[in-house]
RNA sequence: AGGAGCGUAGCUCAAUCGGUAGAGCAUCGGCCUUUUAAGCCGCAGGUUCAGGGUUCGAGUCCCUGCGCUCCUACCA
């Protein structure tokens, strides 16, 4: 085994020894080479010292990586090795060449097995740069049959429960893990280049709240209390606000103890950002800025074009401006009569078979309703290629958000809320928050009020946060955007499990 | 949670109406100094997801369980 430290240090990537390739050294190699023969032939009584010199000016390398192809010509080894940089790149082990433990070596050779190898780079017959090595010395040993080489690993459940196998037979899935940290990169720098301070705040929390999920819950033994796990960072971040800061954000692991599908992972990331003195519309600037930075960053990573990145069966277009649609408008669009005009979209719900009356018989809320045709109907209607805001959602919908006065007497008052939707996904709203501690407790007591016996179990009244907000919140923009789903976006992952790299999988073996 | 589908060698997949479980790759042995999924010759490899049932006979049909996938539902 080779002993760690030196020996490595010198190793360069598949990728940067690859574009070392010197034509012109190669080819004076080559030509005096057979000149040497060429001499050789003519005068075989010379001795080997007056024969023409070899030039050799060719760059070496020293390179590792695993071994994913290797094809065996008897005196001459090809071997197809592949690292992070680069999904394939040739070193030829031949007998002449190598030294006597490198050639016996690449005899006893695994696939899978990590190998170092030395030597100068050469092109063959048919064009390819490869490292024709002098040296080749074991790195590690890859004891596990690797998959079939041409078909690879397809098994999806195997591939989520192996990933370490997957990420080197698929290299399209280390990549993606590769840009999704590119991204957060991005994000990171746009957001500081403006003055946003990234915090971190409990994920160990006594009461979850900023969100409507159910909870994960633990148990913390000093204490002796029962705990739960973060479902949103938001009431904290504000508090944040309260104090002081004027621009925080957090890349936020959140858990919801609810389903799984293609969308969704009960523990996902996003990212949660509030501004002292913005609003709904310098959220969305941010977030339409923030994305097509990371639209920009993905298509020069796959050479693609923002304009025109691929999600599935779609080309979406992230250079253009972003769609921006009322919900007001979306629904009378959809549904061809206003949201205010709540007996026809009773009637409407009714003819389409939606719940109009809940278990115990009582009528459901009008916005209900309203919204149950919007999210039904309207939704369906947004362009998926085109990435749409969908502003001035029900006040009544929103109760962390500051209402618009002046709908404050229609039938249905609007608050300054948007989501947004691509590719049919919905990646996050932003708000003009509430920071009048009065009306957020009535809301809170509200909703409260609202839930059944088993939602109240976890559903708290947060006193504090009330209280942050009596010591006085600067008016703000607060703005959520899910990180998962945009990595989905700007990697054409159809799933959530493609984007992390451990998704949550059922234990084997359990009952 | 409901519906549909799938589970066969380490991997990728076959197996007709219910009639001796097979191939390619990988492994193992032999040959080969410009290969590209190298090639040639040979050997070996199986609790057909698990358990039960029907049958002279089950990979195949039936039931139960486990796991995965897709769709639907749920999801501020």
């Amino acid at each position: 085994m080779l002993p760690y430290g030196q020996r490595t240090d010198a190793l360069m990537t598949l990728e940067a020894a690859f574009l070392m390739y010197d034509a012109d050294a190669d080819d004076t190699n080559k030509a005096s080479n057979q000149e040497r023969k060429a001499a050789k032939r003519e005068q075989p009584e010379l001795d080997d010292a007056e024969l023409p010199a070899i030039v050799d000016d060719r760059p070496r390398v020293k390179v590792a990586g695993r071994v994913v192809l290797a094809r065996d010509n008897g005196k001459l080894i090809w071997l197809n090795l592949r690292d992070h940089s680069r999904d394939v790149f040739q070193i030829a082990v031949s007998k002449r060449d190598c030294d006597e433990q490198g050639f016996a070596l690449a005899k006893k050779l695994d696939l899978g097995d990590i190998v170092i190898a030395e030597g100068p780079l050469t092109k063959t017959n048919t064009g390819e740069v490869t490292c024709w090595a002098d040296s080749l010395v074991p790195a590690s040993k890859c004891l596990v049959p690797p998959p079939e080489k041409h078909a690879g690993l397809t098994d999806t459940e195997q591939r989520y429960r192996q990933r370490y196998l997957d990420m080197w037979v698929n290299p399209e899935t280390t990549r993606v893990f590769m840009l999704r940290s590119k991204l957060m990169q991005t994000l990171r720098r746009v957001l500081d280049g403006q003055g946003f301070v990234e915090v971190d705040t409990p994920v160990l929390q006594t009461q979850a709240g900023g969100a409507a999920a159910r909870p994960f819950f633990t148990h913390m033994n000093a204490l002796g209390i029962d705990l739960s796990l973060r479902i949103a960072p938001e009431l904290y971040l504000k508090r944040l606000l309260v104090g002081g800061m004027p621009r925080v954000y957090e890349v936020s692991r959140n858990f919801r103890n609810e389903g799984l599908d293609k969308s969704h992972n009960p523990e996902f990331t996003s990212l949660e950002l509030y501004q002292a003195f913005g609003n709904y519309e310098t959220m969305r600037e941010i977030a339409e800025g923030l994305i097509r930075e990371m639209a920009l960053l993905a298509s020069e990573d796959s050479d693609g074009d923002a304009a025109k990145m691929p999600f599935g069966d779609l080309e979406i277009d992230y250079a253009s401006d972003f769609a921006r649609v009322t919900y007001r408008e979306l629904f009378k669009d959809a549904l061809g009569f206003e949201i205010d005009d709540l007996d026809r979209a009773r009637d409407e719900a009714t003819k389409r078979g939606f719940k109009t009356k809940s278990e115990d018989g009582t009528p459901i809320a009008d916005i209900f309703i309203v919204n149950e045709l919007f999210e039904e109907v309207a939704e369906a209607k947004i362009d998926p290629s085109k990435p749409t805001f969908v502003l001035d959602y029900p006040a009544a919908l929103s109760p962390l958000t500051r209402p618009k006065a002046d709908t404050m007497n229609d039938p249905i008052p609007l608050a300054e809320r948007w989501d947004l939707f691509i590719g049919g996904m919905e990646i996050g709203p932003a708000y003009t928050e509430l920071n009048d501690p009065d009306i957020q407790e009535a809301k809170f007591r509200e909703q409260l009020a609202g839930v059944d016996d088993e939602e109240s179990t976890f559903r708290n009244f947060d006193e504090d946060f009330i209280n942050a907000l009596k010591v006085g919140m600067p008016p703000a923009g607060g703005l959520g955007l899910g990180i998962d789903r945009l990595v989905m976006l700007m990697s054409n992952s159809r799933t959530i499990r493609d984007v992390l790299p451990f998704p949550m999988m059922r234990p084997v073996g359990n009952s």
